[in-house]
Parts: structure tokens; C-alpha cells; sequence
DNA sequence: TTTTTAGTTTACGTTCACGTAAAGGTAAGC
DNA sequence: GCTTACCTTTACGTGAACGTAAACTAAAAA
């Protein structure tokens, strides 16, 4: 078991001591806990795009950046498909946004959904605590 | 185009006029907004245990209950599989609860998982924001 | 130099949550 | 009696998000 941190000396040559920190794939699904497969697949649909050595993928602090919101788009229920539409906004040249009104169409679907996201977690969240409370409570 | 009240009345013989509603696999999938398949296959999981009467699935209060924990679980991001087990806990009976810490440690579980949520939809929501307010910005 | 180790592509397999026929039963209305 | 509407079961199909195996390459370690 080692220890992972990201910043390993692990470039030799031209290192000029910057910031060009870059990263495996390997140590990147264990700094993430996902397989090498699933950031294969996030590529291939289109969610991140690294450079290469060769045939080797390098991943830059962008990318960490790009995995880390499509993780927390995954775990709010998001498709791939929808985080990527997200990301593409983003990425969307800032002056010519192709239809702004379409682009915030689309913002303001997403925030609703969120909104009704947040209402239900609530509800759950006391409803787990009634049942704990039930759970708890000697029979009477 | 009807209008589906769910308290029609349907019911003619021995309707002592108690809220003895009941209510069909069309009925429910109209007011849920889900396809008839949909229902039975949350019966199929052992989600929901309509009554029959004969071959027909005939719905009553308490299974509407569950179909809106379902549902609500679903947008949350829970498996089916999940919210079987938190329906579970609800029809565990009272006293005798099986392994009581184990069961208190899956509220856990699903309760961290929720506060998680929370906070990924939080930090979505402020950078939709600023996405908004950067589609908004005429080119600086 | 040979062997690990880590990476690559290609491709078929798998699970979940249904969609979509197909074939049939039953009760209401004409 | 026949059609229509609504229900049933059985079963195969489907898209998303990977898992998994095979076959190969390249660099690093022994």
C-alpha cells in the first residue's frame, strides 16, 4: 500500500521545476477510485480529451478538474450525455454562444431538477430519521 | 380526453361509502406520470404487492405511498435495489427487529450518501451559476 | 537480455430499468 | 354476437455504463 500523492517526481528530463504536473491513468482511477476503463470511456463519449506520449494518455490538472465534476454530475443522477452538454457550455467560446437563450434553457432545466433534488433528499433524510427513530424505540 | 379524478366511483356493490378507494394500473400510471410497465416491474422487484381481484392488480392507498417513495428514491439516484431495502426496513416488524445494528448502519450508509448529495448538488448549482452569469456577460 | 509492469485497442459480455410486441382473458357497450 | 377497452403474462429487445478478456506495444527492472 504506498502512499498516492499526485505530485510524484516522476518527469526527468526538460523539467524546469513548473507546474506541469501530469498524471497516469492508473494514478488517476486510484486517486479517483474509478477504473482505467471508465476514464477510457468518458473519453470515448466525449467528456475529456487528454494528450498522449505516444500512444500514452497524460493527464493535466484540466482533466482532474473535468473528472472530478462528471463524478459529482454521476452522483446527483446525471447522465453522461448531460454532463457533457454541461461541459460544453463551459467550454463554448465566450462571446459566441451559439443560442444563449437555448444554452439557458437548458441551465435553467438542470437547476430545477436540482431544486427538486434538494426537496427530496430532505423528505428522505427525515423519513430515514423517523425510521430510525421506530428502529430505536422500544416496543411499546 | 377524460379527466382522471382518482376518487371516482367505480365501486357499486357493498360500497358502504367508506374510503374503501381503490384504484388501477391505468389510473396510478396517469397520476405518476409512468408507464403501466414501469408498475409492474417495480411489483416484479418486490417493490409493491398489489391486492387482485381475480387476475387484476387493484391498488389502495398504502400502495400509493410506496409508488412516491420509489419514485422520489429513483430521483435521488437510489437502484431499485436500494429502495427495496429501505421499503424493508419500514415493513420490518416493530419490536423483533432482525440485527438492529445492521440495520441502523444502512440508515447510516444511505443517510451519509444523502448529506453527500447535498453538498455535489450545492457546488453544481453555484457553478451553473456562474456559467449563467458567463453566457450573460456581453464579451468583455 | 529476458521478464515484469503499465499502457493500448478491439470486441464481446453484463446489469439495470424498462420498451415493445405478441397472444390471450374479461367486462361494457352497441 | 361482435367490437372495443382494459387488463393479463411471457418474452425478446434496448440504451447506458461500464466489466472483462484477448492480443499487442513499450518502457523499466532484474
Amino acid at each position: 500500500m504506498k502512499q498516492y500523492h499526485l505530485n510524484d517526481e516522476n518527469q526527468s528530463q526538460e523539467n524546469h521545476s513548473q507546474e506541469t504536473l501530469t498524471y497516469s491513468i492508473s494514478e488517476l482511477s486510484k486517486e479517483f477510485e474509478i477504473t482505467p476503463r471508465s476514464i477510457r470511456y468518458y473519453e470515448a463519449e466525449g467528456l475529456i480529451s487528454p494528450q498522449r506520449q505516444g500512444s500514452q494518455r497524460v493527464y493535466h490538472r484540466g482533466d482532474l478538474i473535468r473528472l472530478q465534476l462528471i463524478l459529482r454530475g454521476k452522483r446527483v443522477g446525471f447522465s453522461l450525455s448531460e454532463i457533457r452538454e454541461i461541459i460544453n457550455l463551459y467550454d463554448s467560446p465566450k462571446g459566441e454562444q451559439k443560442q444563449t437563450t437555448l444554452l439557458l434553457g437548458k441551465i435553467e432545466e438542470r437547476r430545477n431538477a436540482l431544486y427538486q433534488q434538494q426537496k427530496d433528499i430532505k423528505t428522505m433524510l427525515s423519513e430515514l430519521d423517523r425510521l430510525e427513530i421506530r428502529i430505536n424505540q422500544p416496543e411499546k
